[in-house]
DNA sequence: TGTACATCAGTGAACGCGCGTTCACTGATGTAC
DNA sequence: TGTACATCAGTGAACGCGCGTTCACTGATGTAC
């Protein structure tokens, strides 16, 4: 978390107020959604006036992208501690949880609604697919019984086996990218909805459900 | 979707023209996010005075609220219709896809980020409550292998049965509970991701993801 | 070590904008006798 | 069928607001000799 104290003093000075602002940002989101984000409400508890915030960033555009940018790379930071610590894949699904338990805000700035015709920068789709590597790693380590769950190959793992180009060359077999895409999805079926508010007043734990959604997978 | 033409000339009236301030403000959500929703814009696009809205909302939330409310509505019929006309749990399946795809803006109006604060009238509860309903029944209808899938009666089933009251006196047993929320949010796994765009550039057919997902559920 | 200059953070005034919302009003439509 | 009245849709002016953003500027900080 803590930034490298590098280069020249007014380098380190103009670092640490981009920092501030951010928070600042963040803070704002997070009490009143991502539409109401506005620069002059930030400046204005910051102590400072509306234009001096364009020393730090083009405009409020370039902020949001750089929160979602950001965000992001949180959350690729957190599966590759987790796996770099040895986590399987309930692991990772665990560190995920903790993610977007921790800030449900940060969670919907990418992975929630999308603006129409806004288009992310070509830096979330590295993070996207160094993601998706971490979990294409854990699934190929997982205890696998070679197609023997008595449904064998899939119509969908030929399908995968001829579009596979979003793995970047990870060398798993099909079943393995099946996996991996269920894991992916299933996380975030059962995450949407319980950050989104859709399961309060239904009384049961979604802790249990998403552990069993996974256990369902990794178990077969 | 065509209203019964009810009532005196007055009351018809005033039926069609909050219905086509509904459609403008859905296409403009559509093309630009909720968030850009303005009153005035609409009024302007249907050449009348900004003003005027106030004959028919009491405001910019109260408008908001029906169109989620409306868009909620939308989706329950869309459950009971396929219901009524035969359709298995699959079929349920098949057509939420349908009614997502046709208007993703629609989908993140009910399911997509939450605004901090806001607080669903109850109507949309009730409606959850409904669509909840039609699920359970499916998933009742469904052969079922009486827990003998080897792994047998889940530590999550026996946490459902002791928290069942969203189940709103359905009298399913816990298992069917259990694949009725994992049906739920599996769909809502692969749906949200795909309409939010997170599959683009990965060439995969998400319908397929879908059907897998949903086989994966059933077939057990 | 001191002086001259360049860099750069931050200010305050100003711009134009569109927003939600209120208010007093006009004129058309419907209702009662 | 005609007249008097009530209802109600819609207008235009006006309110105050906060927004993003630009611009010319001041003053502090850093750099070169």
């Amino acid at each position: 978390m803590t930034q490298a104290r590098t280069g020249t003093p007014r380098e380190r000075y103009r670092a640490q107020v981009r920092a501030e602002i951010k928070e600042h940002a963040r803070e704002q989101i997070a009490t009143a959604g991502a539409s109401a984000l506005s620069l002059n409400a930030i400046a204005k508890r910051m102590g400072m006036s509306g234009p001096a915030l364009y020393r730090y960033f083009a405009g409020r555009d370039e902020l949001i992208t750089e929160l979602v940018t950001d965000a992001y790379r949180t959350l690729a930071d957190t599966f590759r501690a987790a796996a770099a610590s040895g986590a399987d894949l309930a692991g990772l699904a665990h560190a995920m949880r903790a993610w977007a338990l921790a800030d449900p805000q940060r969670y919907f700035l990418v992975f929630g609604t999308p603006v129409p015709g806004y288009h992310a920068p070509a830096d979330v789709t590295r993070i996207a697919s160094e993601t998706m590597t971490v979990i294409l790693d854990a699934c190929a380590a997982l205890p696998y019984d070679g197609d023997g769950d008595g449904k064998g190959a899939t119509a969908f793992d030929a399908h995968l086996g001829r579009h596979r180009q979003w793995a970047d060359g990870h060398p798993a077999p099909p079943a393995v990218l099946r996996r991996a895409l269920s894991f992916w999805t299933r996380l975030h079926g059962v995450l949407s909805l319980e950050l989104a508010g859709h399961f309060t007043g239904m009384s049961f734990d979604p802790a249990l459900l998403f552990d069993a959604e996974l256990d369902d997978l990794t178990a077969r």
